[in-house]
DNA sequence: TTGTATGCGTTATCAT
DNA sequence: ATGATAACGCATACAA
């Protein structure tokens, strides 16, 4: 771990006691210039490194935030987790990382093991139960992201506008039947589009969204979609995510069915990915790396609460219209 | 953190000291079989949670590992991580983990702050120069992925033979003169990969390779690297890696030029995307799952070193033969 | 088998 | 402004 050179040794080699070392080196208390520079000085000599379990044991404090996720391999996770790194670095925090493979006991055993050793945790998408989320809650300093319960902190992106901005464009282009392919149930913006989905359908003249069900929120989950989105018979198909999106364009070039031509194909999040193909994906962007800043900023706020309000920007999200969606068959 | 229940109350519950509970906690002591069950029994109604920082000051372990990566969005360091993670938590390690986005600065002050406070460390594809590993591996157990230095441990893929493979494809199918679109200087594989070439290009009969320069090691650097590909007259592009050759793939779609067709192209590691697009990308298959678990049995072995030996599996590549490559223009 | 005593390296309290 | 001392919670050496 550390060097073995403590502040005794400092202490000795600067001709001064172990306090004061710590006082020199914390900045925060008073200490004479010229005795603060020779501790300094000689601590960088001698290699100095703070013991941080030592300093854990009498603060209470680790500097340290955890983050769960439900899967690394998703690009979506991978930006968000990025950018809280990012954020928690740049406040002096290190992370610690946990991948849940979308398995709600893994999540909640490494939500256990983390916290024992953070001052906060970042749950981002959990997949638990909310009674485990309250329990947690009551013991740790946590921040949620895509889910909401409670007082509890959480940063969300707006899926009710998401889903709006989504109908909207495919109305638009003329769509009337239009095929919502669901992600996992235990996915709390999953319920939340499809809840959207009901509120603001209606408002459109004459449009009618069908759930062909729940999918793996991933490529292959796109891929097992495809068949029953093109039997339920809709023009316009939308995907719970990006990766189900490409999921569906896979599996309906491999059936010979032309997007945007025979069936259109959106997709919600914009992930790098989405750009690859051919045809690009309509989408609607998730400010991913806004998401990961924010969580992180509202952490560190609950940890050590400042007077200045947390900055309560918000996170918009924008409609991108790539080469997936068309005008329907009928139309043309 | 964690509660505020010490081994005294439990102790003290539990008609004991706190030394026998310590003990009959820790499972490796002598304890009564009984007094044990009711030590456990009484820790777990309390909610007793060791504090992890006391015990790591007196046993100078922390049992968590650190992982540094250049980029957390590309999905072959999302992959490592994942495996890394998961095969950590199975040994009941937790993992810091740390994104340099490419920035060897970063990538440094990284490692600095993880170093204090973890058993050891997985350095992955680092970017930084030789004598700043070698000034960490002084300091703290360590795991090198993608690079070898004197005799630190590491698990490395095997660039030689996925040149040989590429080459090989490539020149069976009738190409003579190919690209090599090249990654970043620093990347050791980078100039492993540009070594095998000039070693094992001399090998195949009348084939040329050529390097058209160093570029990102991602979608964009594939995208400025098209251009010159074409202008240098190749039939065949060799990128660094998949995303660079999905770069390259978008490019040229755009600029009309059909691939295979016109031009082949072949990528590095078979990262997950590379299935998405269309024409699906050949390239040549990295064990990464496998990469991150070989290396944390290393550390762990490393960190706690056992009689037996180190299973020496190897980390074979494997060519994928998918539809950005054929038969070079003038063979038709 | 169990209890007592000690120390890990640091910060905080209380003197001076 | 600085030094002595205690305390954080745990594991261990030693005594019983």
């Amino acid at each position: 771990v550390a060097s073995s050179i403590t502040v005794h040794d400092v202490a000795k080699a600067a001709g001064v006691s172990a306090s004061t070392v710590s006082r020199a080196l914390s900045g925060n208390a008073a200490v004479a210039a010229t005795t603060r520079n020779r501790v300094v000085e000689v601590a960088r000599q001698l290699g100095y490194q703070p013991n941080l379990a030592a300093r854990g044991l009498i603060t209470g404090t680790t500097h340290n935030i955890g983050l769960v996720v439900p899967d690394l391999e998703n690009p979506y996770f991978a930006s968000i987790t990025k950018s809280v790194q990012s954020r928690a670095l740049a406040s002096g925090y290190s992370v610690f990382i946990a991948d849940s493979d979308e398995d709600t006991r893994t999540e909640l055993e490494l939500v256990h093991q983390l916290s024992k050793q953070v001052d906060g945790l970042i749950l981002c998408s959990p997949r638990m139960s909310t009674s485990d989320i309250a329990g947690i809650a009551g013991q740790t300093m946590m921040v949620l992201i895509n889910r909401e319960w409670e007082g509890l902190a959480s940063v969300v992106i707006d899926d009710a506008e998401i889903v709006r901005l989504a109908l909207e464009h495919l109305h638009a282009l003329g769509h009337r039947k239009v095929a919502y392919v669901g992600g996992p149930e235990t996915s709390w913006s999953n319920q939340k589009r499809w809840a959207a989905i009901e509120r603001f359908a209606p408002t459109f003249d004459d449009l009618e969204v069908s759930k062909v069900g729940s999918y793996a929120p991933n490529f292959d989950g796109g891929q097992s979609a495809a068949d029953v989105v093109l039997a339920s018979g809709a023009t316009a198909a939308f995907a719970y995510n990006d990766l189900v999106g490409l999921g569906l364009l896979a599996r309906l070039n491999t059936r010979g069915v032309r997007v945007p031509e025979d069936l259109s194909v959106m997709g919600i999040d914009d992930v790098n990915v989405a750009t690859l193909v051919s045809p690009g994906l309509t989408t609607v962007r998730s400010p991913l790396k806004k998401v990961g800043r924010f969580a992180v900023n509202k952490l560190i706020d609950l940890m050590s609460p400042t007077d200045r309000p947390s900055s309560t920007e918000d996170l918009p999200v924008q409609l991108v219209v790539r080469q997936s969606t068309s005008v329907p068959p009928q139309r043309r």
